[in-house]
DNA sequence: TTGTATGCGTTATCAT
DNA sequence: ATGATAACGCATACAA
């Protein structure tokens, strides 16, 4: 194999005739070089396609143009297009990301954290972290020691930077539109482990009290994997139980899309047409939302948004580290589609 | 802000009262050290929580525990469940991952891999890399200066390292499984720019010689984009164009699922009913496949299996540079489900 | 305007 | 068994 080993900034400086220095002047453009030396160091870089390394650079600096990512899980749609917000602001700044999947298990996240912090990352941006290490305080301990911004997880008396899409008043919204149609039975579906659960169900809980809607406990549905296709085969069993236990239910609240189509494959089953018969409205307008048969109503969080802010975000912390933490709210949007209909 | 600096290798040497190289000694345990000693030394690794600095180390060895990933789109399914495989089985070998989006822009595609040797990443793997950076022998060059694997793209004559699924097995399959059940009439529906379009085509065109189909250059379709919403959109528009033009065809091909989603979107707009009237096929078997109504039949290509085996051969490459190249092809399985029916 | 020397945090070589 | 010192590739304070 080839193996010609990559030009350093000294085989640069010998074949100029120059110093070490002079090359990293040219390079740097941060002082003065007198033009004809300047050609001279220029024409052996590009003789030696001379590229500094940035290992060298990093550990002067102890900065590595790096944003490491931790993320439950990859192949999420929703985590996946967060993903790309980020990158696509934080790319123009020269930065570049260091992703890594944490399963969705609190120890690994940690573990991935050392992991970004051993190799000396600019920045950090947890997606849905557990709320476990937020309350804990650990997350708090670590924004200390290296700039960190949370999507969507927050704890109250936890200073951190957040950003978050407003899930209170898309849950608000939603919901108050399904009354608005007339229905008064609305059935909620939520994952386990998340904080953008229990928002969600906080509001739930608080709207049937403001409008007097008659509570019962057992129209709080519940799954154990909130993400990918085992919540829709999850959504599904306990929709179906929960329709053919109650048939005064006329719609349910998803809190997110694989569980909307949980929903609508319940239905399927039970031979009840949505949105005729049973109406349902998702939460975060993934791409999904918009393939199934009907396609979704549902709740867009702008999730490119979502990251893009917090790309922005990331960066300013990291430019000034002795910034105040921030609690940045996005706002959410009904989309209208075709999974909800009047009460009959 | 706490800023309390990591401590170094030298802080834990004059805590222990010990040198610095003894201290790189119990780190990495390649030579003997007194009992008494290591004692000493762990018990000052804990109290500073001395973790080594992994920039310094990649300094030295030129190596970073580090695989870049290439990939056109974080969002698109496929390549998330693929970049899913690989993590799974290098997170194991102590390597991480970097990974870097190109909006499938070839001249992207080459800074990023710029981008990657500048952190001197120990190898790179290139999902669906474009085909012209294939040809080119731009991706031969890479090869030769660092380990580098290359998932579904391959050309004939350009010595790398592949790693493909059977393609041309599984369209036959697929192809022939229309074909038993009566069907004479097949669209075939592609996006324009990638190596396993092209190779679909190819086979598509021997089957119709071989059976002696009757062969028209309208029946092959061809989009944009060929991964995500778009491509959903654009297949709807021209799926709909023959099937309203060719009243004969009663079946397509679609290279990837979101193709196939469109189909079943133009059938349904003209009320076409799938798969009674129209049979639909697809390709990737991503998770899409069994949201949509019908679920798509489909052809699975174990794309976490590309992930898993790309990553164990890149590990291979990095360890024994010297390794020949190789051309790794993994089988595919027709995934029946109920977007296809005999012809009436 | 340019060059020398030192340091970033580690590991490897050579002594002792 | 342990330690001093020279690398790794680059940037910068200081000198000239």
């Amino acid at each position: 194999m080839d193996q010609q080993k990559r030009a350093t900034i000294a085989d640069v400086a010998k074949l100029a005739g120059v110093s070490i220095t002079t090359v990293s002047r040219v390079m740097n453009k941060n002082y003065p070089v007198k033009e004809a030396t300047r050609k001279k160091v220029e024409k052996a870089i590009e003789e030696l396609e001379f590229k500094p390394n940035l290992l060298a650079r990093g550990l002067i600096h102890n900065k590595t143009q790096t944003i490491g990512i931790l993320t439950p899980s990859i192949e999420n749609l929703f985590f996946s297009e967060v993903v790309k917000g980020i990158d696509s602001v934080i790319k123009n700044k020269g930065y570049t990301t260091f992703l890594c999947n944490t399963e969705g298990d609190p120890e690994q996240e940690k573990l991935m954290i050392d992991n970004m912090k051993d190799r000396s990352v600019d920045g950090i941006i947890a997606i849905n972290p557990r709320t476990k290490n937020i309350k804990s305080g650990y997350y708090e301990g670590i924004s200390k020691q290296i700039p960190l911004v949370i999507i969507n997880g927050y704890n109250r008396g936890i200073h951190c930077n957040y950003v978050l899409n407003d899930g209170e008043v898309g849950t608000y919204e939603a919901l108050k539109y399904l009354y608005e149609l007339g229905h008064r039975d609305i059935v909620f579906l939520r994952g386990r482990h998340s904080y953008s659960y229990d928002v969600k169900e906080d509001i739930y809980r608080k709207f049937c009290e403001e409008f007097k809607l008659e509570f019962d406990e057992d129209n709080i549905l519940i799954i154990e994997d909130g993400n990918g296709l085992e919540a829709v085969e999850q959504s599904k069993v306990v929709v179906e139980k929960i329709i053919r236990e109650n048939d005064k239910v006329s719609c349910l609240f998803a809190c997110n899309d694989w569980m909307a189509v949980g929903a609508l494959k319940a239905a399927k089953a039970l031979s009840i047409s949505v949105p005729e018969e049973f109406s349902i409205i998702g939460f975060d307008n993934t791409i999904i939302s918009q393939i199934t048969e009907p396609s979704l109503t549902t709740v867009d969080q702008n999730m490119s948004g979502l990251g893009q802010i917090s790309g922005n975000r990331i960066c300013e912390i990291i430019k000034d580290r002795d910034k105040e933490n921030k609690k940045i709210i996005i706002e959410t949007r009904l989309i209208h589609r075709n999974s909800v209909a009047g009460r009959l």
